[in-house]
DNA sequence: CGCCTTTGACCCGCGC
DNA sequence: GCGCGGGTCAAAGGCG
């Protein structure tokens, strides 16, 4: 199926991440409601999972903090706590800037609100039903809805399957509209296996960014995911691809991975069933999970910071990090275990950040480069900043999660070490 | 060799 | 009951 535009090979490969939450119930995630929330996270006690077994739902977005910092000027306010918020159909619902992260949502609900979003990556979470109106926190494990990156970075947003699905007015809203609509129950798509709990994140496309040609790029998340299928979606020029988790045989969990056909640049993700088995830490078991993809103009990059000490084994390593991140957005920590290919993937990571961005900073205009890029763009500065993050992160896994459960200080210094977390969804 | 993607066929739920 | 359309299966082939 080459007839669509972009391979969603090439889209899903990560594109799940912000979703896994083994050990919660399904309910959790099933229901709906229309609140849109953008609340910080004000999780202080641990860090819980959602319902797609993300162990990082908790955790702070790191780089968003110093995005939000170094983007200040372009949106208006450096408060990356600031609360806006939206009317959606009729209710109302938080933004919380720091843990936004959507350029395009957050984009949009700048334009809509005419006020400042705080962060560039704006959230919005959405239940699947519009029929209970159940306020969910993308950072509130209490309500178990959200959804979020393994990295801490959490997708853009998580929207009712009739933003996908449903017309096509309506898919994405907020990206249009700044609103969000909930969509009505006989919204399709998505509707067959009423039975089973369905998370839906919508995700900006790390798109045309970094990729193959006829592709787009997305970040990834920890787990394996295989393909097994691909669909032309009706009244939608893009396919859909059908992924199980191929972390643990026997998983039940899936994901569906398509545009959003009113904005390409929007990924939308279905994440149905659960993981029944932990959270990949070893990056063996992803092995085979992320194909590498035959290029990567990227790869110069890497052979041009790494040492020379280590190249040979970051080349071997980066080579095995290539099917994570060649296709994958950004994610410097999804290398679990291999504390010697830190800076070479990230590095790489970086540059496909840096596309990232630069397409996202299109969408927003010049003013969002000029105060954005100065933060990654120092060459000099990245290879040290990477070249240390090399030696800090023994294992970028291990540093989530002493980082991710001891929120203090140092935690968010470290935290914000790793700007490019918040990419690996 | 194992795992992946691709892709046509088949299955099944839903609306008419 | 039928047709449509989404979701899954499984064979074939590719890659490391």
């Amino acid at each position: 199926m080459k007839n669509y535009q972009g391979d969603l090979t090439d889209i899903v490969r990560g594109s799940g991440g912000a979703v896994a939450q083994p050990d919660l119930p399904v309910s959790s995630w099933d229901f709906v409601s229309d609140h849109v929330n953008f609340l910080p996270n004000t999780n202080e006690g641990g860090y819980g999972e959602d319902v797609f077994g993300d162990p990082f739902c908790e955790l702070r977005d790191p780089l968003l903090h110093e995005l939000n910092e170094a983007s200040s000027s372009y949106f208006g306010s450096p408060n990356s706590t600031d609360m806006l918020s939206i009317s959606v159909d009729g209710t109302r619902g938080s933004f919380c800037g720091a843990n936004s992260g959507n350029i395009l949502a957050h984009k949009v609900f700048d334009e809509e609100t005419n006020n400042n979003p705080c962060n560039i990556f704006s959230r919005i979470q959405i239940s699947p039903s519009d029929q209970t109106k159940v306020p969910v926190s993308p950072c509130d494990s209490s309500a178990m809805t959200d959804v979020s990156s393994p990295r801490g970075f959490k997708p853009s947003a998580v929207v009712s399957t009739d933003m996908i699905n449903g017309s096509s007015s309506k898919s994405c809203l907020m990206e249009k509209t700044g609103q969000v609509q909930i969509s009505s129950p006989q919204n399709l798509g998505i509707k067959r296996r009423k039975s089973q709990a369905k998370k839906v994140v919508c995700i900006p496309a790390p798109a045309a960014a970094n990729s193959k040609p006829t592709g787009e790029v997305v970040p990834s998340d920890l787990w394996a995911w295989r393909k097994y299928g691909q669909k032309p979606i009706k009244g939608s020029p893009y396919p859909r691809g059908y992924y199980r988790c191929s972390s643990s045989k026997g998983c039940s969990a899936r994901k569906q991975v398509e545009r959003s056909r009113t904005d390409p640049n929007m990924l939308v993700i279905t994440y149905t069933s659960e993981h029944n088995h932990p959270w990949p830490t070893q990056r063996s078991a992803l092995a085979g999970s992320t194909r590498s993809q035959p290029t990567k103009s990227n790869n110069t990059d890497n052979s041009k910071i790494t040492s020379p000490s280590s190249q040979k084994q970051k080349i071997a390593n980066a080579k095995e990090e290539q099917k994570e991140t060649s296709n994958d957005t950004l994610s410097p920590t999804t290398v679990a275990g291999t504390s010697s290919t830190t800076s070479a993937p990230l590095k790489e990571e970086y540059g496909d950040c840096q596309k990232q961005m630069e397409m996202d900073e299109n969408a927003l205009g010049e003013g969002f480069q000029h105060s954005y890029r100065p933060t990654l763009q120092e060459s000099n500065q990245s290879e040290d900043f990477f070249a240390d993050l090399g030696e800090i992160y023994t294992n970028p896994l291990d540093h989530l999660f002493t980082q991710g459960f001891s929120r203090d200080d140092d935690q968010k210094e470290s935290m914000t070490m790793d700007p490019f977390s918040m990419f690996d969804w």
